[in-house]
DNA sequence: GCCCAGGTGGGTA
DNA sequence: TACCCACATGGG
């Protein structure tokens, strides 16, 4: 599959979930600090219970940094407890927020750094996968990243296109390689992939009836004829 | 009662 | 590298 026609796929899949969900407006206004912990609670966690755990960080003045490093880990286990994984989730809360002290919790810092430099260090800190990394880069630091998720993932294998190698990485690789670097462009883009995949698309096994229709058939009758859509990451 | 949700880290072969 | 598995609540 040539680049061109692998830049058209990436804009026009915009495009249609664009035309059907309308612009999302994730995170931009809410606080950073909000941002990153709801990244963590929010893996492989449905978002309505992460909501209820915010809601209880709030309401005890731990959406705050260097609260959270004041309070045990049974403490924060328990105001976490609606987001599942609650033991786990305390460590990883405070990792972070240990890893933020390391910047006197100074998100102007942060915001100063290379985004690739920066990745580095968030995947080295307790509880941040590639995800996860990303949607803090993305959601609370107005970086460039392109986040993908499960939805994405379940989206782009359905629509047919080979992703070469089925790492995040080469998930990510398609559209870093055929979108412009946008940090707005990359917040709608991939809220766009959650509002599609909890709306149309979670349990059957195709895209009956749904906005990317045309585009899955489109994908099937390649992959039918042997000739799958193939985007290669690049090393 | 069963399935799933905006993953990650650690262990094993 | 490529699988497994633990981690756990709440809504449909």
């Amino acid at each position: 599959m040539a680049e061109h026609d692998l830049r058209t796929l990436v804009g026009e899949i915009y495009g249609c979930l664009f035309k059907a969900y309308g612009p999302q407006h994730w995170w931009p206004a809410d606080e950073p600090f909000e941002v990153m912990f709801g990244a963590v609670l929010t893996q492989s966690t449905a978002w309505t219970n992460v909501e209820k755990a915010i809601d209880r960080l709030e309401s005890a003045g731990a959406l705050d940094p260097a609260m959270l490093r004041r309070l045990s880990l049974d403490e924060i286990a328990g105001l976490v407890r609606s987001s599942g994984y609650y033991h786990v989730k305390a460590r990883k809360l405070k990792a972070l927020v240990e890893w933020l002290g390391g910047y006197q919790d100074d998100l102007s810092r942060l915001r100063k750094r290379d985004m690739a430099e920066l990745r580095c260090e968030l995947l080295g800190v307790y509880g941040v996968g590639e995800e996860t990394a990303d949607s803090i880069l993305l959601y609370a630091l107005d970086k460039p990243a392109f986040v993908i998720d499960a939805y994405t993932r379940r989206i782009i294998d359905r629509i047919g296109v080979a992703v070469e190698p089925r790492t995040y990485g080469g998930y990510q690789a398609l559209f870093a390689h055929n979108l412009p670097a946008d940090v707005t462009l990359f917040n709608e883009y991939h809220a766009l992939f959650v509002q599609h995949g909890k709306e149309a698309c979670r349990k059957t096994s195709r895209c009956a009836q749904c906005c990317l229709l045309e585009i899955c058939r489109f994908g099937q009758s390649l992959l039918k004829s042997g000739q799958p859509r193939k985007a290669v990451e690049e090393s």
